[in-house]
DNA sequence: TTGTATGCGTTATCAT
DNA sequence: ATGATAACGCATACAA
């Protein structure tokens, strides 16, 4: 049973009105520290007489538990990383980036958890950043965005026993959100070539980033797949940036025989690849025309609107995040590798309206090299 | 004098290469914890010999301090919230926004400091976040982007002593980074009537946020300054969302006698009124000069390219956090108000291809009204 | 069901 | 210049 102890002058200097401990909710109450602590968590052992009392306490009073003194207690801090690749300075400007970002920050807070970013700067490798925030900020989890091939910090992630997540990247045996980027390629070339286009050119993106290579594979499967041949002239080798689809285009249009569509790495690229058609006086989609990948906002504003390879980012976030804090809780197998489809977007540059229709028309004999 | 003791059987089970605490460095250094506290910290009164033996030992096995155990002992946790609205479900993908965040997070990391970012949902409100928060996660500051004159949790942040600086918005005594949008809409309207135009119309943004305000009292008084009368059928209302704007523009552009100019509050809503008057067979610029505000990445890349007040979110997000940063290290006065310029980027949309020229061919005599 | 004692990893206050 | 010890606020075996 509680003892009547008085609040005493418990209340020190400077501290504003719920600036209590859990020590001050245990001599309010009566009870014993642990106890506050057991009901605090809910623990089902506790009367719930004492539970209703207590709670009295704290909501009269005001008092938070202190997230820091809790964690270092539980070894548990309640915060992921999300570390992201330095793309640019300006990473949230990212579309492409800001829009996992947004599911993967809603699925969080909807669990209780925060986010801190990290970007991958010289600092980061240099000072293995990667494994100090799990024993310094105490992390509990790490989401991998975009990652490279060539990043060897990935892997020390994995092997160091910490529990994290790839967020559209693919390494064998590792847990991962992928978005079907193969098929969806396939797919475009299929599309390109059931509307008549027999040579179809390609500006690749980064082949050491999971995205695109797949997209670069996807493309030449596609091409096999209708019985189309890859001529080398028709691809150029970009970086996703505006600027490289921009000069890869060039060459490529500048070839003997043009291709009478481009296919792009990204949307970025496929807007640098109309600027250029736009330059040179060839019309998109009259005579060229152009698909681009990612769906980013841009897509439906520019002109002409771009037919893109939509790839779900938001939901590839989320998808991670509920795949990590599944792992942290203990449910969910592991490792696990998840593939989300594509989804072809038919807009304007493509030159067809209706991808449905397209789609239907078309029979299994397009295989006509 | 250090001791010799051995570093006896201190290897707790499952701990990785790293995994030391500041006990287990004193003990293989033969210091005592305080001392090692002090070398980690810098401490000039240590000895320059044991602070190199101390160093060595730290080095050697890689000991790295745990933050939270630190936060709890320091009450500082290095962490800055980030307060953002919900404007929409997700924020990372509003330019506006991001751009921001990209400064703040920026200069945060450049100085040490993490941020996470809380929006203002439902549960913020209903929770009390903004001043949970600081109790609880300990936070260090707070930076509030874009606040509504009718969000009342801002007066709670800064009366209850914690220190926050409002980013792009304005309360007479808080600290705030501010573009001079009223300057910046005043030059509008001066550099749109220098053009000839003496029917300007303008499409409000939410006049609750300083922004929105802000540019509404800017062109109202650019037009009194070009001797020019505010005529209401010129005058729409929306939200800053492109439907608003498209809806603001029907209405403007079917009054009788229609103005040649329009000034949206900010470049969604100029896209949304070029879209409108497109639809109606109004040309633009042709038969219609539109500008917009803010300099959103789609700016340049719509077509007509937007002509707009540009807004240099990021610099204004690195300003706020140094304010922040300052006043916690006790440097920088407060409360300090910070107004940064805004700029007239001329691009296709209002028909005028060269800022320099019209504006140095512009004399006062512009007052004709 | 509740209380006691101890630990979490660091900093800070006071000695020496 | 360095060391012993008490916070910091909470969680958790273990005891009762």
């Amino acid at each position: 049973m509680p003892k009547l102890s008085r609040p005493a002058g418990s209340t020190r200097s400077g501290a504003s009105a719920g600036d209590h401990t859990i020590r001050d909710i245990a001599r309010l109450s009566g009870f014993s520290r642990s106890t506050v602590s057991l009901v605090l968590n809910g623990d089902p052992r506790i009367a719930p007489s004492t539970r209703r009392r207590i709670w009295d306490v704290i909501e009269r009073v005001g008092y938070q538990p202190n997230c820091m003194a809790r964690s270092l207690a539980r070894k548990r801090s309640m915060i992921v990383a999300v570390v992201v690749p330095r793309v640019s300075a300006r990473i949230f400007s990212d579309y492409y980036f800001s829009e996992s970002m947004s599911g993967i920050n809603e699925t969080l807070t909807a669990n209780g958890y925060r986010m801190i970013i990290q970007m991958v700067t010289e600092n980061f490798l240099k000072t293995g950043m990667h494994l100090r925030l799990f024993r310094e900020r105490q992390i509990d989890g790490m989401l991998l965005v975009g990652t490279l091939d060539t990043d060897d910090y990935v892997e020390e992630v994995f092997e160091s026993g910490n529990t994290a997540v790839l967020v559209n990247s693919w390494r064998p045996g590792y847990s991962c959100v992928v978005a079907d980027n193969f098929e969806g390629a396939r797919r475009v070339v299929d599309h390109l070539a059931s509307m008549g286009h027999r040579r179809i050119g390609y500006i690749s993106g980064l082949d050491s980033t999971t995205v695109g290579l797949r997209r670069s594979e996807g493309y030449k499967q596609g091409l096999a797949d209708c019985g189309l041949e890859s001529v080398e002239e028709c691809v150029g080798y970009g970086d996703f940036s505006e600027q490289s689809g921009y000069e890869a285009a060039r060459q490529i249009l500048s070839s003997a025989e043009r291709p009478t569509a481009i296919f792009a790495g990204n949307d970025m690229m496929a807007i640098g690849c109309v600027e250029c058609a736009r330059e040179m006086g060839i019309s998109v989609p009259g005579q060229l025309a152009v698909v681009g990948a990612d769906d980013i906002a841009l897509s439906s504003y520019f002109r002409p609107k771009l037919t893109t390879l939509r790839q779900p980012m938001f939901d590839i976030g989320c998808l991670a995040t509920e795949l990590l804090l599944g792992k942290l809780s203990g449910t969910s197998e592991w490792p696990v590798e998840k593939v989300v489809p594509t989804e072809l977007i038919v807009r304007e540059s493509c030159g067809a309206e209706c991808a449905e229709r397209t789609a239907r028309n078309r029979t299994e004999d397009t295989t006509d090299g």
